[in-house]
DNA sequence: TAGATTGTTAATCGATTAACAATC
DNA sequence: TAGATTGTTAATCGATTAACAATC
């Protein structure tokens, strides 16, 4: 819809505002300045005003922002006002955590199923999630307009696994294999390399000390 | 060690590379210049030489950087090459996952325990890993050195427990609840907000058309 | 109207890329 | 030595912050 390029610095910082506001909402807080709300978030004021103000003008001068219009103006810049089917490839520990989590059923993600290699698990329910098998995979993204599969699965079969979901018809992969997926430019990629995570926290462990 | 402030960009890289030279390693390659690697990782050669020499020069002119030689270095930069004492605390599905990942003892994360309030699961082992309750946490945490606290609780308790975390020694939190901690600043906190890279996907799929 | 606060331009800061002399 | 490639400085690019006129 917008024609100019949103920078990903901002697009990274769109969901923390959400979470923001929603709390705010859930605190009954009708309005909010910039001022207030970097307070809150530890921002610049100057920040908030700059990345909303890529979007359109959601304040008014003198008064400050509305914070549930905000809210569902992030949500639509976001794409959560909508539905997205997904799937779990992968009925370990994680993708059983991620089917558990019903707050993303909340934010419109609808987790349709899950599918995994080992017998053991197929017809098991996690949170009434069937687990398929891999093999009903092509028909099932189908049938089910599946747009987004989270990805977790040892990296060894990771880019293969994908690649046969993209060519299945999935937009999109929330990849939490620790390894680098190469696809098709069309297809979307957001990585959650845990391990990484863990490496940052030990620098910043052992350089501590100040 | 160093005096010079490292830039956070830098650091976020850092794991990354990491994987990539563990991977050169394994495949047998012994020397790999800045422009190989480059074509390898998808970025510049000149970020990559850039990045590396923020903490010293670890290549060789005409040659290239040994393998080898520079994965051990970035794991001494990392803080990897010493041993970590872990806790997870909340041995839900998330908890457990973490618990069974093997490859985090293999970086020098050792997981002393976990613990949980659902008395259900007290007693319960993950890969030997005993769950304890949370009565015992300020005795554990003393006992077993403990300096890394994986947080995997709902985010209505994360802050509180964050900060008698805090008080019982823990240097640092790996938070996985959706709420932000605030936390002295001599205490180090890494966060994964998964419904927070989830909506990016989200984004990303909702404006992509190109 | 006066006060408050946005939207937006300009200034600053930081990070990335390019270029090349140093040197293995 | 000649060729290759780093380490490092300089140039560019992008992101953040400051400032203030516009306006509710």
């Amino acid at each position: 819809m917008d024609n100019k390029q949103i920078s990903k610095a901002v697009i990274k910082r769109l969901p923390r505002y959400y979470r923001y506001l929603g709390e705010l909402m859930q605190d009954g807080v009708e309005r909010i300045s910039s001022n207030e709300l970097s307070e809150k978030m530890k921002v610049t004021a100057s920040q908030i005003r700059q990345d909303l103000n890529n979007f359109g003008g959601f304040g008014q001068q003198g008064y400050g922002y509305n914070v549930s219009f905000l809210y569902n103006e992030i949500a639509k810049i976001l794409g959560i006002d909508k539905q997205h089917n997904l799937i779990i490839i992968g009925a370990g520990n994680l993708g059983q955590a991620i089917a558990n989590y019903t707050n993303f059923e909340r934010r419109g993600f609808m987790i349709k199923g899950m599918f995994d290699v080992n017998p053991r698990l197929i017809g098991m329910t996690v949170r009434g999630i069937e687990i398929y098998p891999v093999e009903q995979l092509e028909r099932f993204i189908k049938e089910n307009d599946v747009q987004i599969a989270a990805l977790t699965i040892p990296k060894e079969r990771a880019e293969e696994m994908a690649e046969k979901l993209v060519s299945y018809g999935v937009k999109a992969i929330w990849n939490f294999a620790h390894t680098d997926l190469n696809l098709p430019s069309d297809v979307v990629v957001e990585n959650v390399h845990l391990s990484e995570s863990l490496m940052r926290l030990s620098y910043k462990v052992s350089n501590m000390k100040k």
